[in-house]
DNA sequence: TCCTTAATGGGAACTATTTTCAATAATACC
DNA sequence: GGTATTATTGAAAATAGTTCCCATTAAGGA
């Protein structure tokens, strides 16, 4: 498929192409997707939302596609524990925006969260660069997850 | 499958009957291969553990257990992206054995941690409260894994 | 010991994801 | 701009982890 968007550089080629990838129409799409939503997409409901406009981008390009996105850092991979994964853009345009999350475990519904980030983000500093030395890792990336259940499920 | 072990109760007899829950032999032979490792065991690890010892203990008993288990709160579910869920005990007999994990994305391998944990539950045990009273959940657990690349697969 | 009901296992079913492969399109080079 | 090279592609088939089904069995209370 020819990538029919003749528009200026997006803030993420020189990400892709910094890594060896081509600029596509699907990848185009599948980034826009991902950027214009605060939802946990799944592969399929990225499929179902980039079908309408992009009907011959196949579901196997959705995967490979974000599989490829994570290993270039842009797209994280989350398991919320309902069997399916679901990816987040790593950062914006205009750059990262941290959260974390909290899962009930009742409906699968996920909050993010910003509040309380700035300490945990210091601390998870401190403790990156403790392991890195301790265990010789280069360490790239953290999960943090809080599991519990939520105030619609607790009433039941 | 009779339960052939007529010795005293295990530690988590209890935990199991509070939440009316039977105590059988493929059970006890689930437990005890899950508290006998370090070993961060999948539904088909543990099968493999014990089919010598219980040849009649199927594959869906081991996956409805460790369901029950997680349900129970006795066993904590964990994905470290190979594609199988992983299970590990939230205590044993002494107790919680708290730790986090660093996960090396090149080789799948875990590395379990305790250092800077004290640090670390602190700071999460002051973000739980504040979260579960912000958006009124209640959290029973979380999650922190460290993503990264080991010393192995950064030789090559 | 008997009775109720939860637990079981084997195989089939399900579902998310990956693989295969021939066709196509994005980039580098001229 | 045209062409060669090579990554990317979609569809269908394959795979793999997990769950469902249902007749049988066993745990625990009376």
């Amino acid at each position: 498929m020819p990538c029919r968007k003749r528009c200026g550089d997006q803030w993420w080629h020189g990400k892709i192409k910094d890594c060896g990838y081509r600029i596509t129409a699907g990848r185009e799409a599948i980034i826009e997707t991902l950027s214009s939503t605060h939802d946990h997409l799944s592969a399929e409901d990225v499929y179902a939302r980039i079908h309408d406009r992009f009907p011959n981008v196949g579901l196997t390009t959705i995967y490979r596609t974000l599989d490829m996105l994570v290993n270039a850092g842009l797209v994280f991979k989350f398991d919320f524990g309902d069997g399916k994964a679901r990816y987040e853009l790593t950062e914006g345009p205009k750059g990262a925006h941290h959260h974390h999350h909290l899962v009930c475990t009742g409906c699968n519904r996920v909050i993010d969260y910003t509040d309380f980030i700035d300490d945990e983000v210091e601390l998870l500093r401190r403790t990156e660069k403790g392991l890195s030395d301790k265990y010789r890792f280069r360490i790239d990336n953290h999960l943090i997850q809080f599991y519990g259940t939520c105030t619609e499920c607790l009433a039941k």
